[in-house]
DNA sequence: TGCCAGGCCCTCTTTAGGGCCTT
């Protein structure tokens, strides 16, 4: 049973390109749909966090002040992923900033993203909001902790990409719902879904 | 101090505009 790491950043902003950098990063390490490991930490990249930041994620200056360094962190966290793909909800933001972290902790940046965002519009159209907190609600996941702080929202992403592996295994018979498979449906427009997998089942 | 950037998606589209999603 192969491994994901599903991560999510609490950060300063919305841009690593405009000088924005993470506050805090969790990771849940999924074997099949098993949750086998946990990693969290709050880091100190020497930047001011925005008032209005700490009013949303809770994570205030005095808190990251005695965090330690990010590059440190980030290089903890690069071993505990490992050679692992990687998922995120709103994946174009998670790696942007475990890129830029990794850029400036000097280590490589090169596990493939897949993204619970991209896949839940493919595939829960009616969902009223694609939202992690409205999906998490919509799917009746379990809750698990102040949301807007990165393992809260890191293990409602691990249950959101469990309940996706799921509803592919139940609609499509996917057997092991592999990382690949994950990309391509992403990435493919939704009206072409059904025939994506199917090409994917028949080993095309 | 503050709702920044980037990418996706829909439609009253494609020679574009605006909403959604992440902090």
């Amino acid at each position: 049973m192969s491994l994901t790491a599903v991560i999510d950043f609490e950060t300063t902003g919305l841009s690593p390109t405009q000088g924005d950098r993470a506050t805090e990063v969790a990771i849940v390490l999924l074997e099949g749909d098993q949750v086998v490991d946990r990693f969290q930490s709050l880091m100190n990249a020497g930047v001011r966090i925005p008032a209005f930041i700490e009013a949303y994620t809770g994570i205030t200056n005095a808190m990251v002040a005695s965090a330690p360094p990010a590059e440190a962190v980030m290089a903890d966290a690069a071993r505990f992923v490992g050679d692992a793909p990687m998922v995120a909800h709103n994946a174009a933001f998670d790696r942007r900033f475990w890129a830029a972290e990794l850029e400036r902790a000097d280590r490589p940046a090169t596990q493939p993203f897949a993204c619970t965002l991209l896949l839940s519009r493919r595939l829960y159209p009616q969902a009223p909001s694609h939202k992690l907190g409205s999906l998490a609600a919509f799917h009746a996941l379990p809750s698990s902790g102040r949301a807007h702080r990165a393992l809260a929202d890191a293990e409602v992403a691990a249950a959101l990409l469990s309940q996706i592996r799921h509803d592919l295994r139940r609609q499509y018979g996917v057997g092991e719902c592999r990382h690949d498979l994950l990309v391509q449906v992403q990435g493919s427009a939704r009206k072409a879904v059904p025939k994506v997998i199917a090409r994917y089942l028949e080993g095309g």
